[in-house]
DNA sequence: AGCTCATGTGAAGAGCATTTACATGACCGG
DNA sequence: CCGGTCATGTAAATGCTCTTCACATGAGCT
């Protein structure tokens, strides 16, 4: 067994071997700790074991590493909003629906990732990875929409893509405003998913779409 | 006329003589420019021509600073707020639909304040002032909210608290993503104002107000 | 004029970003 | 098994920022 490399246990010698990962996962943990403003380089390093030059060898600068951690995240909330919205089954409401809880979990249990994603600044231009990773989830959002709008009577469909940035805006407003334990709370007399449920509702409702609601269940 | 203090040049003196004021809006230039996280203590001290140390007269740390200029964001927000809603003249539809506007146009034309009210992960607890003044700007959106309400018929109308928070976090959610030109930009099928107004009124339908639009105009 | 205290200075310690020259050893061909 | 090469890591150095402390200045009061 010639494992150098991976493994399961922290490799000691000169080489890390997993050092790119391993940073990622420091940034993450400081990036939840303390904001993405307040994680440093040096501490990502410190916490991989490994010297303040070392992670030069895989990002250019502190920027790219948290750029990479955004385009990671795209990626990840891209999956989960596609699990969520599971092709629109059972039906394009009751998916739209989970899938706008979807969106507030993936901001509530992941928030270094969704902070690195939406606030921490990090340009979309000159990063074409992010970029990419970025109109991919929005992709899935949009898709939905367009599937669901499809359900509706033919003759007063919205168009597509303000819909899809209706329900963008509303879904992080919400999570970015009362979607996170961590500081900025307001009491709130409704919890986030109740607040975004209850306005896509009305949303659609505006839309002219029948309150799909079983009156039974939540 | 003894002028030593404030006056419309630059005091040249040992003593700045507005030492704070010269602060704020040295950091209101450098987080336009370089966002809430590249803004530095040590430039804008720089900028107002004083020592590093001095500003420390006048702020605990760097984060007080940042803090005081959420509150006067909040402040100036709530003025520009009541100023768009004007008592709900000329009825409380046409007012409401101002007041997303100037929302939006709060964002954009300071960017600097909003990224400090809402990006920057300024901590609410711990800093009152910040907190009442916050509260006070959404106090404004609320009342206005309750205003609206009144005009619908009495039968179903939505919880005040509830309506107000979804306008407040679409509102927020377009000025967050789409509405600043400085980044993060994304191509757009319509404004951020045709987009929240058009998203107020869906979901307003959808509450059951009879739509109060002109036909003419926008 | 003289006092006093808010306000500003200079210097210094500690931490971080980033670069550069150098060290290590993983992997590859022989 | 041997030696070379190159990705990966280190040490040291520069320049910046944050923050504190002892000290300087002068504005405003008496």
């Amino acid at each position: 067994m010639s494992w150098s490399k991976k493994g399961g246990g922290e490799s000691r010698g000169y080489h890390h071997g997993n050092l790119k990962e391993a940073l990622i996962r420091a940034a993450l943990d400081l990036i939840a700790k303390k904001g993405a403003a307040g994680f440093t380089f040096a501490e990502a390093a410190r916490w991989a074991g490994v010297s303040p030059a070392a992670p030069y060898r895989h990002y250019r600068d502190r920027d790219e590493l948290l750029s990479d951690v955004a385009r990671r995240g795209f990626d990840l909330f891209q999956a989960a909003l596609v699990r969520a919205w599971d092709d629109g089954r059972p039906d394009p409401a009751t998916a739209f629906d989970r899938m706008g809880k979807a969106y507030l979990e993936f901001a509530r249990n992941e928030p270094a990732y969704y902070s690195a994603m939406f606030e921490a600044g990090v340009p979309l231009d000159g990063h074409p990875d992010l970029r990419q990773s970025s109109d991919a989830a929005f992709g899935v959002l949009r898709g939905a929409t367009e599937k669901l709008i499809a359900t509706m009577p033919a003759q007063n469909r919205p168009p597509v893509m303000m819909m899809a940035l209706h329900i963008w805006a509303l879904s992080h407003g919400i999570a970015s405003l009362f979607g996170r334990g961590d500081s900025a709370r307001r009491p709130l007399p409704m919890s986030a998913e109740e607040l975004l449920e209850a306005g896509t509702l009305l949303y659609l409702r505006g839309l002219g779409v029948p309150d799909s609601s079983k009156t039974t269940r939540s």
